[in-house]
DNA sequence: TGATCTCTTTGCGCTAGCACAATGACGCCA
DNA sequence: TGGCGTCATTGTGCTAGCGCAAAGAGATCA
């Protein structure tokens, strides 16, 4: 997953394919098709929380995180934060933000040391003409992202704080994988605050209550889960 | 727009293209293959208030507006209501729902009497893989309703309930042309709230108190724009 | 080993807007 | 034209959680 890509030179072929490979939606074309694809992305290096694109650019690149994790934000008039989305390595970013010309409607920012591969939008448009599988892989990637929203809008919309953090942890460990659920979220209060639509502070206070109760171990930009169960139960109303 | 769709019986060839003629996304297909995706619509009438399909149901089937109103809505495990969408004619639905074999993530049910054209997920895929020009157009289409949802969670999350309302009234007058905005909005209090994270007896409040101010004109299930600027400034946050 | 910076905890008052509920208006159907 | 069902208005508490702010831990760097 996070590839051992630490230099900024020496970006090989077999390299390069290598950083594509693990990516679901580039799975669906043949090695040649990903091959030529590798060689069209252009790989560069992000320090922590700096901005790989802001609101309001022209939406020219689309970009796959290859190591490290970015955050989607959007500012409100009154100096609000809000987080949209999380993107950990292989996942796709730019993609529907702007298409037909447009511009970013968010900010990407990074939460850790960060390699992004950016490709043109045109580029990336060519291969979903000419391999309708990857349109597809798209098109799914997309409907999925869609029902997730959907998913935050019905949180914002009808659950209180304690209902929101403990479903925003157990979606952050959860997925996507069926398999063994994580334990660890490394993330500030702050974030996930602004991923849960509330403060700082309202947000510390949870999970200070939760510590106490044996339900998370709650240190410096870090929660574990210690009661899956637990947290379960508060997620669905108590 | 809204064809003149009132019978059950009684569709010929020529009325069926018609009915796709003015979907945005079909735009892109060639006569011909218009033509014979029309044939393989199979029409259906619904009662005001009735269910298309259930949150949960298999999602087999993609679905257009011939005429008539649609809404998306969820209910939450506290008997709240969320409409996550409204769906006018030309629209379609159900194509982000569930792609992989997977169930409908919300429920449809119609705001008037309605004509839905129904297609088969399959034969729905199956265009796509041959017309990426579709495929395209369908990415687009989930880009910008995907646009619509961050915006939505944006608004949850961070505006008070003056600014929701304003801005959905103020949305759902503007949409998607930009031509003349529309002055009417026929939703009932209920779905009002509903739609903007709000109760019925708020969203009825926030109403007469607009209306006594002058701003909009206020009558049952029914909302008439009077003072668009008015509410541009409410939106904005005062 | 401090100095400093960032992140976190916690206290306190205040208010937006929900829950609950009763009453009133409108429209449709027989 | 009266009766009924749906939709809307409005009143009265009450509380979740925000705003503001000060003080307390961990980290980082020289």
């Amino acid at each position: 997953m996070t590839a051992a890509v630490t230099t900024q030179q020496a970006w090989g072929v077999e390299q390069r394919v290598a950083l594509l490979t693990p990516v679901p939606l580039f799975a669906v074309l043949p090695p040649h098709a990903r091959q030529e694809l590798a060689q069209r992305f252009h790989p560069r290096k992000f320090p922590r929380s700096a901005f790989v694109f802001h609101e309001g650019q022209p939406a020219d690149t689309v970009h796959i995180v290859a190591a490290g994790r970015l955050k989607t934000v959007r500012t409100t008039n009154d100096g609000h934060q809000i987080v949209l989305r999380l993107i950990n390595p292989g996942e796709l970013l730019g993609v529907a933000s702007g298409w037909g010309g447009g511009l970013y409607s968010t900010s990407a920012r990074t939460l850790d040391p960060t390699v992004v591969l950016q490709l043109p939008t045109q580029v990336f448009t060519d291969y979903l003409d000419r391999y309708p599988s990857l349109a597809q892989a798209v098109i799914n990637d997309l409907g999925a992202r869609l029902r997730e929203a959907e998913e935050r809008i019905l949180d914002a919309e009808s659950a209180n704080v304690e209902m929101r953090l403990a479903r925003a942890l157990l979606r952050l460990t959860t997925l996507p994988t069926p398999a063994p659920p994580a334990t660890t979220i490394a993330l500030s209060r702050q974030d996930l605050g602004d991923l849960t639509g509330t403060t700082l502070s309202t947000a510390s206070r949870v999970l200070s209550s939760w510590h106490r109760r044996g339900l998370i171990f709650a240190l410096r930009e870090r929660v574990e889960i210690l009661d899956r169960a637990g947290l379960t139960s508060i997620a669905k109303g108590s």
